[in-house]
RNA sequence: GCGCCCGUAGCUCAGUUGGUUAGAGUGCAUGCUUGACAUGCAUGAGGUCGGAGGUUCGAGUCCUCCCGGGCGCACCA
């Protein structure tokens, strides 16, 4: 689903409306900007939910949930009831970013700093003496903002700083409204490095000051505040000097200026570069000022019905006793840093686009009056037509929290202010404003018809102010599955339950056993959607709204549901552009999506994203825009991603190549309709888009040598080296994957996937099985020592090809499951085909009475007889099995032996490069081994003809290098090409000098290492012995090259 | 300022608890036209692992400082 994004949707819409139409949202109202909003959302909605489809999202598109939708308001509205009741929710000041132009605050984000030309004013203020005549002792302090003055409720000095120790606790006068104010001591706000060391004080207008205010407040040094300022940025009557009340701030600031210097209390003024924010909609400066708002208490809390709740503590602990798990897990203290801070969250946003907060209210001139309304709306018939209040509770409430262990933890006391109720779904509080006047709260839960014009025909006005959209965010895994109602559209059925659990072995991330959904859904109490799907297994998420929505939906979830919404958190990487700047549509160098998914493919796009998806690394994503002629790339530059629209012209690219402009695809406007568009693309997806391909072609050429298949049992007599070698590396790759995806390391587990069907699938099991498949009699080599003892054991060719035939699928079976999450598309294709060339395959299952792949020691284990039985496939890949390769098919012997016969094949394909031997040519080979080694080689002579052209003519300890071959050494053997007439003595000389001189290199470091006798007395004796088989091999390999050397001499 | 992350081949990135001769993709060079795939195949060149110290028998990997980059949170009288 989406969210409504609340300061950012009302944001852009009201640009637009500005730019194109030159109308603010107060010149069309309320309901007509939230129309819009609405028209633009549906409109990008369409867009991301199109974007997701395209890429193969499987979601059940059912389910799909707005956050302002009617299932999740009524889940808002619920919340906020509940909290109001709980006494979370009170109303409260803070100091917000306010556009005294347009009247409005306005976000953080919504505000840039600029350096404007100010000033830096000093002047000084007089102490007082105790019977409050000015004494000749001053209190000098800086300022760039001398208006603020009249707000000052306090002058700060640092506690321990020398000069002022003395003054703290003494007050010093304001002069132009005569205000005696406190000389306070704080070492957060005063910094004695810092201008004369002492500062003034305006917790009214600034955030710093406020800070120090809010410190205070409760102790004995307690100071004021004073709201000196009006919404339009006149200073207001608080400043107690009518000649400067109703007059613009900057005027008064010149007033104050002149006054100070007129009574000698002004010092000296210097021009100072000033870093000050400005509301990115007005550009005009911003005032920081006090306004109310809504707030959730995070700390430790008692409701009134005796309850303790702690939000924070207990989304903290959720982590620390690992109900939520983090991956990695160094987020985790991102998470706990910031709910430790308890500060209260504020929730409500001067916005008209979002969840408008619940509230309706009436003031009352006096405590008195207002009890006289409640007194007269008091009723204890619940058929009162009219208001029938009922008291509940007035006063104090006090509880002590306990441990485990029954210690006394925390004592809490709490304030219930009076408290009314009335009927159901609504809850009263008094509030008293600092004016004395008294207003009463009613916040009114939905559900019953008309309650809120009765209100409001009392008087009741409705808060202006919306939720922040977080509010709802975090409500999500709950308010989607139709919470808090009893019953969910659509509702769960049979078959889904079954389908559910079904799928639970999918669901790695758990690690739980699956519940029985079915069972649940027999059942008729609660919502049973929610009871099968609550919670998740896995929330995947950016790493920057782990505070904002993470910690949010953890709290909320326990304290609406009582237990956590995940189990895991991911967090993945962000995706940067090719200057290292995180993509945003403000910066302009964002991507859609479905450029690249109609460049490369979805699967390419899928597959290329999940292998950049590390754990450390942020994605470098350079850009490119494609000629729409041509295709030539052009890479994006800065100036692209800056570029606007400038007087109805768009912005273009130059192509190099047809030396032609075209405008491009930005996040930031729409190019003209009809004109060919350089869109983005990105290199990087070539990765996933060249692997795609190769694995649709391995696929082709499995299926067109499928020809004559039968299903049938293979055994493990009837494996041939490559089958084992394969089986033997598909076993090893799934258990990795099965790894990486446990930890969410998705570029590991694509990695994985891409090197074993690429890198040994494709490079060598085809190309060896191919002579197989052709069903030809095979290549015998025509050396005389040469014997195929596998051929022979392994019966004739048809059955040969028959094996090759079921184990070729049986992989390619594991690999279309394995690649089913990464690459749906092409999976789903290629399992359709194969279900209609072969529905019944040999699928690698688990054999009874063998380990699982967990206790993987069985591998060390004499290898288990391998076999295949085929079974019936499923209905699609993307509700197949996970593949459960057996552990007992890894042969780590049989894999190192055929590691030796890789080598040697590329050791004569490098032979042939060098001498630049025609493909088509045969070579001659001869190899120098141990007679173990030799048997292997001989038993596999048809591959070096099959891989490298090369018939193998001997392999022994006895063999010689023939005079005029070039040469090559693995360690203990040593192979020759007779190259009679090829073969240039020179080029060979140096060729094989240079490799001696490597290998001596990397013998002195090895021999070095075990002369030092630190070395072998300190490091494991395994590592030494290693170092030293190592040093052993070298000798050989260098020994065999001198040998060579020596020939060739 | 505090915290987290990063700096490895021209580019984009891997590199398990410190332990063989530091890897991949791409780009580059050379050679391959017939039957899975040129979005391909084969072979090769290319790195004093940001810098300086330290710990250790041994450091790309651990510690300290410095330089450069990203992000988050603060702060800017």
């Amino acid at each position: 689903g989406t969210d409504h994004a609340g300061i950012a949707t009302q944001a852009v819409v009201e640009r637009r409306m500005l730019e194109e139409e030159g109308l603010t949202r107060h010149d069309i109202g309320r309901d007509a900007l939230v129309k819009r909003i609405w028209k633009w959302k549906d409109a990008y909605e369409e867009r991301i939910v199109g974007q997701l489809k395209s890429i193969g999202a499987s979601c059940d598109w059912r389910r799909i949930r707005f956050t302002l939708d009617d299932v999740c308001a009524k889940a808002v509205r619920h919340t906020f009831f509940k909290m109001f009741k709980d006494g979370l929710i009170y109303r409260g000041k803070r100091l917000v970013n306010w556009d005294t132009f347009l009247q409005t605050a306005v976000a953080d984000d919504e505000v840039f700093d600029e350096e404007i030309d100010g000033h830096f004013w000093t002047f000084h203020y007089k102490v007082v003496d105790d019977q409050e005549n000015d004494t000749n002792e001053v209190i000098r302090f800086s300022t760039t903002r001398p208006e603020t003055m009249l707000g000052d409720t306090a002058v700060c000095v640092h506690p321990t700083d020398e000069r002022y120790t003395h003054l703290v606790g003494k007050k010093v006068r304001i002069p132009l409204n005569g205000r005696l104010i406190p000389i306070v001591a704080d070492k957060d706000l005063a910094d004695k490095e810092l201008g004369t060391g002492a500062v003034k004080v305006t917790p009214g207008h600034d955030p710093n000051d406020y800070a120090c205010y809010a410190r205070k407040l409760g102790k004995a040094d307690q100071i004021e505040i004073i709201d000196l300022l009006n919404l339009d940025g006149t200073v207001s009557s608080a400043c107690d000097n009518s000649k400067y009340v109703g007059k613009d701030r900057l005027i008064v600031r010149d007033l104050v200026v002149a006054d100070m210097e007129a009574i000698g209390q002004f010092e000296k003024v210097e021009d100072r570069k000033i870093p000050l924010k400005h509301s990115d909609r007005s550009k005009t400066p911003i005032e920081p000022m006090r306004s109310d708002q809504w707030f959730v208490k995070m700390g430790l809390h008692a409701t009134p019905d005796g309850r303790v709740i702690e939000l924070a503590q207990s989304a903290i602990d959720a982590v620390k006793n690992n109900r939520v798990r983090f991956y990695p897990s160094r987020y985790a203290s991102t998470y706990i840093d910031w709910l430790s801070e308890k500060r209260d969250w504020c929730i409500s946003r001067q916005l008209w686009w979002g969840h408008r907060i619940p509230i309706w209210s009436k003031t009352f001139e006096s405590g008195s009056a207002m009890e006289a309304f409640v007194q007269g709306h008091i009723s204890h018939s619940a058929d009162s037509v009219d208001f029938p209040f009922s008291k509940i509770s007035v006063g104090k409430v006090g509880f002590t929290q306990h441990d485990s262990k029954g210690n006394i933890v925390k004592q809490v006391e709490s304030e219930i202010p009076s408290k009314y109720y009335f009927g159901e779904g609504t809850w009263v509080q008094a509030y008293q404003l600092p004016t004395g006047e008294y207003s009463l709260l009613v916040c009114i839960a939905s559900g019953r018809e008309g309650i809120e014009a009765e209100f409001e025909g009392k008087g009741f006005t409705q808060d202006p102010d919306v939720l922040d959209t977080w509010f709802s965010s975090a409500l999500w895994p709950h308010a989607t599955l139709g919470w808090p109602d009893e019953e969910h559209d659509p509702p769960l059925d049979a078959e889904e339950c079954a389908k559910q659990t079904a799928s639970e072995p999918r669901a790695l991330a758990t690690g739980q056993a699956p519940t029985s959904a079915v069972a649940d859904a027999s059942g008729s109490d609660g919502n049973r959607v929610l009871d099968t799907f609550y919670p998740g297994s896995v929330l995947i998420t950016s790493r920057d709204i782990i505070t904002l929505w993470v910690a949010r939906m953890v709290l909320t979830g326990l304290y609406n549901m009582g237990d956590v919404p995940f189990r895991h958190v991911h967090v993945h990487p962000k995706i940067l552009d090719g200057f290292g700047q995180t993509m945003s549509k403000s910066k302009g160098n964002g991507v859609d999506p479905v450029d690249l998914i109609e460049k490369y493919g979805a699967d390419a796009v899928r597959f290329s994203i999940a292998s950049f998806a590390g754990e450390t690394q942020d994605v470098r994503l350079p850009i490119s825009y494609e000629c729409p002629k041509c295709e030539t790339l052009i890479p994006q530059t800065l100036k692209h991603q800056k570029a606007k629209p400038e007087d109805g012209k768009k912005p273009t690219v130059r192509c190099p190549k047809c030396k032609a402009d075209y405008q491009y695809t930005s996040p930031a406007y729409d190019p003209d309709p009809g004109v060919p568009v350089a869109r983005m693309v990105s290199e990087r997806f070539e990765y996933g888009r060249n692997f795609c391909n190769k694995f649709w072609n391995a696929a082709r050429f499995a299926m067109l040598n499928l020809e004559g298949y039968t299903p049938g049992e293979v055994t493990a007599d009837q494996l041939q080296l490559e089958d084992r070698w394969i089986l033997s590396r598909l076993s090893t790759v799934t258990q990795q994957v099965d790894q990486y995806l446990l930890r969410y390391q998705f570029d590991a587990a694509t990695r994985a996937i891409r090197e074993f069907t690429w890198n040994e699938f494709c490079d060598w099991y085809l190309e060896m099985i191919k002579p197989r498949l052709r069903s030809e009699p095979r290549a015998l080599a025509t050396g005389q020592a040469t014997t195929n003892a596998v051929a022979d054991a392994s019966g004739s060719d048809d059955e040969t090809r028959a094996t090759a035939q079921r184990v070729l699928l049986a992989v390619l079976d594991s690999l279309v499951r394995l690649l089913q999450p990464f690459t749906p598309f092409i999976c789903e294709e290629l399992w359709q085909r194969l279900k209609e060339i072969a529905p019944t395959r040999a699928l690698p299952a688990e054999e009874s009475g063998v380990k699982n792949q967990e206790s993987g020691k069985a591998r060390n284990h004499e290898p288990q007889a391998s076999s295949l039985k085929p079974q019936a496939s499923e209905e699609a890949a993307i509700i197949a099995a996970w593949p459960r390769i057996p552990a007992s098919w890894q042969d780590e012997a049989l894999e190192r032996r055929f590691a030796r016969l890789q080598e040697t094949i590329i050791a004569v394909r490098n032979v042939r490069a060098i001498y630049s031997i025609p493909p088509g040519t045969p070579v001659k080979l001869l190899m120098r081994a141990s007679a173990e080694v030799a048997g292997d080689i001989q038993s596999v002579a048809s591959q070096f003809d099959n891989l490298a052209k090369a018939v193998l003519e001997a392999a022994g300890a006895e063999v010689e290098r023939p005079i005029g071959s070039a040469s090559f050494s693995l360690g203990e053997t040593a192979g020759y090409i007779p190259l009679e007439g090829l073969i240039d003595r020179a080029a060979e000389l140096e060729r094989q000098t240079k490799e001696a001189e490597k290998l001596r290199k990397h013998i002195a470091g090895h021999a070095g290492k075990l002369s030092n006798e630190s070395f072998t007395a300190k490091a494991p004796p395994e590592v030494v012995a290693q170092v030293q088989e190592t040093l052993d091999g070298l000798k050989r390999q260098l020994e065999s090259v001198e040998a060579v050397i020596r020939d060739l001499g």
